[in-house]
DNA sequence: ACCTGAACACCGTTCAAGT
DNA sequence: ACCTGAACACCGTTCAAGT
């Protein structure tokens, strides 16, 4: 059925397809069995299943700096941060590997490049650039890491979700958490997607007026 | 020599002092070694491992809201995040567990509770206070998956590791690549902690002036 | 009542043998 | 030159047998 003559690309392409939504990590064993093809072949092209997620990973960011808008430097920002999280929740298997090392890729240098450059042409000193860069990457990034887990459900589902976790914390002791559960209702509301531009707006705010 | 009377704290305290430092995956192998006792002895304490990393990571939390200061409400929140960060960065491989759900444990509800407490009583507003507390816990839980790796190393290995990332982005080409190449020894300087810290107060800044 | 020990399923990886 | 297939190490989990 598939082709018994692999190339990287293909090797590659099949496991962003497998990868593309799954929560789980993809095994080579799935791989091989979508490639038509031994498990073991896969290490002809690549040295072991870390240097294949390493590429995977980077091929999936691809989409983040194309075309980007040239507004404001927010606006920019935000267009990266919202891109690089979208893809990242939609290959959770993957953002494991863009959160583990440093952006080392091709795909990683060019989101790294459009973030300092958008900083520094909006007046951020070098120093300063660098470090608004560090903390919207950590922001950025890290979010994905707690919403994940979530973001692969469906929708009704999460909010079923999202309404248990806040009937477990308007169900707590009222004397040992008396802000806990009065606000409880808030806690969880909207989408992540929503918790996380508030979060991101905050951040730009004060990374603007030091 | 180790006794083989088990109780689960036993087998949760040898778990959380393995898994102090540990940057690779504490095994029930590991466990039952240290317990002079098989592997599957656990699964009389714990339903399954997932159940005993829960109960590890919030033993783990205890630390992180006790005597807390009470001078300003930026102190306040300040110190908690630290205290979460530096006990998430010591147990690498509990904090997984932390990011993979919400807090739905003892101390985890204490913490939710001593920010949201903090946070209102310095005026934010109930639904502002339950999104700023999302905002922390994702910036300060976040910024540990990106940071854990480094963290296990050496200060001097550390140091090492974040010389030859800058010496990667000084090394680029630079007609693709001019800011990067150009404050390439800006990324990466000082501490993680400094980094963080930075973020943070930046976020606050941002949160406090919306 | 609690632990042992063998067994199983699963997964990444290696390597000699095939074509 | 490239893939197959068997084998290995490792890890979580189950369960009948021991005491």
């Amino acid at each position: 059925m598939a082709p018994h003559r692999l190339t990287p690309s293909i090797v590659l392409d099949t496991y962003v397809a497998l990868a593309d939504g799954a929560s789980t990590p993809v095994t080579l064993a799935a791989l091989g069995a979508h490639l038509g093809v031994d498990t073991s072949a896969v290490y002809r092209h690549f040295a072991d299943k870390d240097a294949l997620l390493a590429a995977a990973a980077d091929h999936v960011l691809a989409p983040v700096t194309e075309r980007l808008p040239t507004t404001t430097w927010d606006a920019t920002v935000r267009t990266i941060c919202t891109r690089l999280r979208r893809q990242l929740l939609r290959y959770p298997t993957l953002a494991a590997q863009v959160r583990s090392g440093p952006p080392l890729h091709p795909n990683e240098f060019r989101l790294t490049e459009a973030l300092l450059r958008t900083l520094t042409d909006a007046g951020f000193p070098d120093e300063q650039a660098a470090l608004a860069y560090h903390a919207i990457i950590e922001l950025t990034v890290g979010s994905v890491a707690l919403d994940a887990e979530i973001a692969a459900q469906s929708t009704s589902a999460r909010r079923a979700t999202y309404r248990r976790w806040q009937r477990v914390y308007a169900d707590l002791d009222g004397d040992e958490f008396p802000t806990a559960t009065r606000i409880a209702q808030s806690l969880y509301a909207g989408s992540a997607d929503d918790r996380f531009d508030y979060a991101l707006a905050a951040l730009l705010a004060g990374l603007a007026r030091p």
